[in-house]
DNA sequence: CAGTGTGAAGCGCTTCACAGCT
DNA sequence: AGCTGTGAAGCGCTTCACACTG
């Protein structure tokens, strides 16, 4: 994999959509889009997508465009998601339950290798056909799926000591679902979803019509 | 309320984190508080919270630091959240469901006013005490509610069509936790959750250890 | 003094504009 | 001619540094 230098975390993010742009132009049985064409469905600047683009080398054409499908396979393997990635969910409440359940992860390259809870009621229980596990089992879930990421679906007041053992057992990509922040060591990277948050900032949108997002 | 001009979209969100992190040392009973100890608990520089902060006036105490119950107030004002919010959920499938059981949104000021569907198959039932009303009660339950927050959590393919019915019902901030992307007037202000996203960045870091979120 | 409020510097992302391929 | 790749300008957020105040 030819990389060069820093991708700022901006680019890497709207990777992510070049590639949904990119996965239904190929579903379609379109062969090359210009820099317009896919900005235009990715809702960025076309200047944007090909500055984010060239970050993976000289990917295009000039004067002709983008090939889809080269640059589709390209941006699989930036983000790592060419072949499966193992991921161990933590916490089976409502929430960690519907993301068991959630058929997109699969679609999109992300397969599930073992759902766990701490709460007696809940081990042994199956969500979505999959067993409910015990957090003792967690490393050797993770060694033997050789997992890398980790979704954190628990109660606020869990979550750090979830992250720790996550981090013991040798993850170090974290998905925090779980409201409030956690610490980590250095090189642990971890993301937070706060559904709480986002509602909080749209209601700040409903005074403010001037705000755009 | 005393409202100046406009608050970039990265300090609304730290909003949120300062309100979080105050309610806590509410709740434990401190009456003030330095941007120190605030950027301390929220992770950032303590600059940044004096700036952030003083988008709404000049509410701390010079050598003495900011009274906790005071920026609370005014924060929660500033979010709008003073009083609670209705926010209407489409979508009954595994992601909405859990949302309406979400005992988090109560708790921090947003109602839950109605859960809606169009499946035949799920109209009718209960969700966590709340029956799933049709969408041809959208409208009726956003106005008797005064409701102005939705979240839009079906499949893809839907998405768009519920963005539409929600922005004819009156509604113009919406949290879309549907993967993909969805047009709407400019008026209105839509926030993305994509879980699946999420992971994609990570993915990424794991390749990247010189990559930082 | 301790700690806020803020102009100014710093920094990184976005957009522009155009040279350079095809 | 058409469209990419990219240096440079533009712009906005973050951080610094310090005047100011209780």
């Amino acid at each position: 994999m030819p990389w060069h230098y820093d991708v700022p975390e901006a680019t890497v993010e709207r990777f992510t959509r070049y590639l949904a742009v990119l996965r239904e132009l190929g579903r379609v049985g379109q062969e090359t889009a210009s820099s317009e064409e896919i900005a235009e469905h990715a809702g960025v600047n076309a200047a944007q997508v090909r500055k984010d683009l060239s970050y993976c080398g000289e990917l295009g054409k000039r004067g002709v465009g983008y090939t889809v499908a080269d640059v589709h396979r390209h941006l699989e393997g930036v983000l790592g998601v060419e072949e499966e990635q193992s991921v161990v969910v933590i916490g089976a409440g409502n929430i960690g339950s519907a993301l068991v359940g959630y058929a997109g992860f699969r679609e999109r390259g992300f397969r599930i290798a073992g759902v766990f809870d701490n709460s007696p009621d809940r081990i042994g229980r199956r969500v979505h056909g999959r067993e409910i596990l015990p957090m003792t089992r967690l490393q050797s879930v993770v060694r033997g799926n050789r997992a890398q990421l980790a979704i954190v679906a628990v109660p606020a007041g869990a979550a750090q000591g979830v992250v720790d053992a996550l981090v013991e057992a040798g993850i170090c990509c974290i998905l925090n679902v779980a409201p409030g922040r956690v610490k980590a060591p250095h090189h642990v990277v971890i993301r937070h979803i706060d559904t709480t948050t986002e509602l909080e900032v749209l209601s700040f949108c409903l005074k403010e019509s001037g705000f755009k997002a």
